[in-house]
DNA sequence: TTCTCTTGCTTAACACTGTTAAGTGAGTGA
DNA sequence: TCACTCACTTAACAGTGTTAAGCAAGAGAA
């Protein structure tokens, strides 16, 4: 006995192999230059192999997508202790930009495509990350720190969110455009946190 | 004789329907779903057709974006006469996310995707846009209506496109995520762009 | 042991993509 | 009349994601 939890074993190993090779060969070359036959070439399987254990290749870039933004909320997550919403705030803002100089092609992946909607088996992935953005938010109006026109936490979570992405996306699409002289990209985060936070604030000087 | 202009009229206008049909089905089912071929039978040719008018799809992509970008700084310039350069600053914002909100594939591939680097026969495309944005931003800064410490102004003309930017290709990439309850575009950036002015100015009350 | 059945995987193919080498044939110019 | 130009076509290539059919090793039952 004991066999069948050995085959089972075996089963999610290479699965996890290929989700391995997947990972690494998407976050180098890209998505869209990994062909499922190079994957499958890497971890020594043929093409059709990884059929057995993804439905399509969207399924296995949706598998990779969920862990990241679990990844994402996690690092939000460490912020939980700050006690101001204002400067937790400012913190997830950065924390944000770090993720996305840390894994471009993730990024690219998770935030500047349409990820196929698929059947999702599980909740919201980036509930997580963004949940904590919105309620971050919902203490700083709380506190009375935002100005007034400010009371939906939903839109201020997005006009924030819209900042940071803003920033990260443009120097990740257009970092190789010779006509445009791009300022380093953390310096003139910090620069857009502050601008941004500077004009949600009741009062602007904290 | 004039056969020979005949000849190159007729030439540049079948060049014409291509970029027609190109333009029209990018728009509509997005770039990467036109094939070539399917091009081709639009406008009741051979796929092969096509590529003796351009090099290749990337050199009709580029065709048509440098066509867009031409059309965004043409809508940029309306605002040369609004004198007052925070003003003027403001409606570049609106202006680019309207520009957005009516053509969401061109955007997408202006400014959401690497344009393959080729060629560039002229000289910046997006230089129109981004240089009469950089300009109004020198204005403002001339006119010491900045804080002090935006004295860079391509640093503080990439940080507002970051704004508006962010917003827009937030929605354009996201939007039938079920996960996130988008609030509406238009609104929300005006309301972002009021508070990214806000963060910016000296005096933040004009 | 022997037989059957499951199951991870492979072989071989399909339909599709962008792209190109080798024509073809109508119309120009001599 | 004849060669030539050149916009366009035919037929193919190499590559993509994907799938139907089959194989072979191991498990479970006789």
């Amino acid at each position: 006995m004991g066999t069948k939890e050995r085959r089972e074993r075996e089963r999610v190993e290479t699965r996890d192999r290929i989700l391995d090779a997947a990972r690494e060969m998407f976050a180098t070359r890209g998505i869209e230059a990994t062909t499922m036959r190079a994957i499958a070439e890497r971890i020594e399987y043929t093409p059709t192999a990884i059929y057995h254990h993804f439905k399509d290749k969207d399924a296995l870039i949706l598998e990779l997508c969920h862990a990241d933004f679990r990844a994402l909320g996690r690092q939000f997550t460490r912020m939980e202790r700050i006690d101001d919403p204002v400067e937790r705030l400012r913190r997830i803002g950065l924390a944000y930009v770090d993720f996305a100089i840390a894994f471009p092609n993730h990024y690219r992946i998770m935030f500047m495509t349409s990820i196929p909607p698929h059947e999702h088996e599980d909740k919201n992935p980036e509930e997580d990350a963004y949940g904590f953005l919105v309620k971050t938010v919902e203490d700083g109006i709380a506190q009375g720190r935002f100005r007034p026109e400010f009371s939906d936490p939903e839109e201020l979570a997005q006009i924030m969110w819209s900042g940071v992405h803003g920033i990260v996306s443009l120097h990740l699409a257009k970092c190789d455009s010779p006509w445009i002289d791009f300022r380093p990209l953390r310096p003139t985060s910090e620069k857009l946190v502050d601008v941004m936070v500077r004009g949600l604030l009741r009062d602007p000087q904290g």
